[in-house]
DNA sequence: GTCTATATGAGGATAGAC
DNA sequence: GTCTATCCTCATATAGAC
């Protein structure tokens, strides 16, 4: 990777990173140039669209790195019911060692942006569906009926970010640890459920 | 009501339609005044501590509308299952209306704010705190016992919460339909296991 | 590619007349 | 209580030298 590169990248995860603090509109692009020690003159060299452009890559980072992390939280569960349930304790991690100052940067943005903003809308659009299918696949492999897996991504997607936003909103990871509680609950029940129609 | 306190609640109902759309940062007191057809001289007479004390007001006026909307719900319905389903949907339409611009005022808000905003802190603390207690209170009233109780408000409430972020993030009303669609099955599920316990 | 300097506008907040 | 005018700061964005 080339500096200019390496300078791009730091960019975008610093950006990322004051996302989930602070949401867009109180993102400044000096900040971002502050925190990640980039140099200010060649902002609009790597991100000609400016600000908008630079958010809309932050949140293509933040898109991917969820992706990963619960590929590997499926790989390391031998159930659904427990990768599901990991990977809201681990937001709850997340919340804590930063004093429950972040949240999911989609899930910061997405409450901010307009019509307008057609380059967020996109990336948001695209990070949300993204998330949405993997955990589609994810339910449909533990033999999930079709309608049924669709129904339980959404709830599980709603429940993880949800109740993020409870935990930042009352600082304290009640909210994360009961979701949790629950939602490994139900889905053991229902996987149990689909495993005896199976067998 | 006096005039004065006729303008004070608009501009605080204006604020809180604001928030919903655009959160904390976006929203400025120039368009508050504007839209809210409010006295731009008078707003440090009737919020002396600015910008915060006003927010603070929106958002304890949203927590109280989303208080009173929950109880109209509680008394409509039969079961509470019907209950929380009708109050997912209730966003649906309300996110179909504003053309998936909207979202809960506490939610916007919950992702912006800072060590330092001691104002907004409490407000939104206290606010998710009421409807924590409001949920608890539904489930103990149907039967379940304390702990279940705790863990449905928590993934009720977040599962509310987090389904309109999803949809309004993927302008479709589908996580919205799909999250209530499984509340209303698996608190049923849970009602019935109480109420067999129960009788 | 990176620098400095600056254009241009909007933000919140305040002062003082009435 | 409401008005106008204004201050100060910060935002995004651009221009032009190197």
């Amino acid at each position: 990777m080339t500096k200019a590169q390496e300078t791009r990248q730091r960019i975008i995860s610093t950006t990322m990173d004051l996302l989930m603090q602070q949401g867009y509109h109180a993102t400044g692009l000096n900040q971002i140039v502050q925190e990640s020690n980039a140099p200010k003159g060649s902002l609009y060299f790597h991100f000609p669209k400016g600000k908008e452009e630079i958010v809309a890559e932050a949140l293509n980072l933040a898109g991917e790195w969820t992706c990963s992390h619960v590929a590997e939280a499926l790989q390391a569960h031998d159930s659904v019911a427990d990768a599901v349930a990991a990977i809201t304790l681990s937001f709850a991690h997340l919340l804590e060692e930063d004093n429950y100052g972040k949240s999911c940067a989609l899930l910061t943005v997405a409450q901010e942006v307009g019509d307008d903003d057609v380059l967020l809308r996109k990336a948001l659009d695209e990070g949300f569906a993204g998330w949405y299918q993997l955990f589609v696949d994810m339910f449909v492999k533990a033999q999930f009926p079709q309608q049924a897996a669709e129904r339980w991504a959404d709830l599980t997607l709603s429940a993880i970010e949800g109740a993020q936003a409870l935990a930042r909103g009352q600082r304290s990871v009640r909210p994360l640890e009961n979701t949790a509680a629950m939602l490994r609950l139900l889905i053991g029940n229902a996987q149990q459920m689909y495993d005896m129609n199976q067998g």
